[in-house]
DNA sequence: AGCCTAAGCGGAGAAAATTCCGGTTAACAA
DNA sequence: TTGTTAACCGGAATTTTCTCCGCTTAGGCT
């Protein structure tokens, strides 16, 4: 993993050197060529290599391992993403309702693994680095702000995770592929469960057997 | 993938020849064996087909890949589990109100995957195969039934997937983990979302932005 | 201009997954 | 017994991921 992909950085540790950041331009260009022309399971990292001019170590060196490749070929996505919930328009940026930025933002994320798709599943495959670090972290914190600003009794840290959880590229194209859902079926699925739970009667009933 | 492994095996299509059926056990005991000594992250199939003295392709014919072998391994657990949700005492079993074997369900499943974690974390990494199949679909089949039981009014095929969906190995290892939750924490949040989905309020607010 | 060194480079090689296929053999019927 | 054959077997070969390490160089300093 490289920390230089993804927005959580902290503090730029070094600047890059030229040659370094010219082959982490060529190698980007490259994958992402090679993935538009073959899919992402294609993806050789010695192909990469060979096809960009340079060893496999230097890639391995940049970015980490396959999937940090793949994550940086999603990052600008994921900056725009979060641009949009942070500092965009309603719904899915302040100024909405937390309750219909929720929704707005969970329907956008459906929308993004849906469109890249390819990349998202094997990113879910092969190492299960960084699955949990960077934008995982920066989605699930921003979805508990949000739930904790609608439903300050519930427990919007785990609700995060358990809304988080079903936006996951294998269930979804599973839903779509072999249980012949529609994307916006998925998306409403969703929106229908996130109302549900910030709506819940605070009353608690005994339901327990 | 084998078809001989997890209960959703229609019918046995053939007897399978004596050499095989010993092969496979051997197989099955040496990976056993190799992953209590070094966990299931270190299994190499190579090393699995030279100690089990048959060749690479006895492995795979049998077992079909990596993760074949894996859910062999959890196959008996899995019987287990299943038979208990489906014969078994309440509250998991038939008998108890259906919400109260809902949480049960998700309960148990969580006890499954935290003590055999290692696996599980093999199983949903490397490929995808099989990830939805046989077992996610009687899980997924109990649980909607359930669901729908206990409120025909709802999703509850879209509902199974979601409350499905956090039972995930490498969700819960981070909660764990890097969160700092208990086991018992886990299993009482996915037991509280289930309680706030099955006790909504049918009445549709308006809730949107 | 010349020096110094942290950062970077490349590719051989180790390790693991998976495929292929020519040579066996268990199981069953004649 | 013997013949037949679908199933099975083994392991070499292929493919891909990832590590290691000795050599090179960009870029700041004098």
């Amino acid at each position: 993993m490289c920390g230089r992909e993804l927005l959580p950085v902290v503090g730029q540790p070094q600047p890059e050197r030229a040659d370094a950041a010219r082959n982490r331009r060529r190698i980007i260009d490259v994958a992402a060529r090679l993935i538009a022309e073959r899919g992402a399971r294609q993806l050789s990292l010695d192909e990469v290599a060979r096809e960009a001019g340079v060893g496999v170590g230097t890639v391995y060196r940049r970015f980490g391992d396959r999937t940090g490749l793949l994550w940086a070929l999603i990052d600008e996505q994921e900056r725009r993403f979060q641009a949009a919930f942070m500092t965009g328009p309603p719904p899915i940026g302040p100024g909405a309702p937390p309750a219909a930025r929720v929704r707005a933002f969970l329907r956008a994320l459906v929308d993004r693994i849906v469109a890249q798709q390819d990349m998202f599943l094997q990113l879910e495959i092969g190492s299960a680095r960084g699955r949990f670090s960077g934008p995982y972290r920066i989605h699930h914190t921003h979805l508990a702000t949000l739930l904790a600003q609608a439903r300050p009794d519930l427990d919007a840290g785990f609700l995060a995770d358990a809304l988080l959880a079903p936006a996951n590229a294998h269930l979804i194209r599973f839903q779509l592929d072999e249980r012949g859902m529609s994307v916006e079926a998925v998306k409403a699925g969703l929106d229908a469960l996130a109302e549900t739970v910030l709506r819940a009667c605070p009353c608690p009933h005994s339901t327990d057997g």
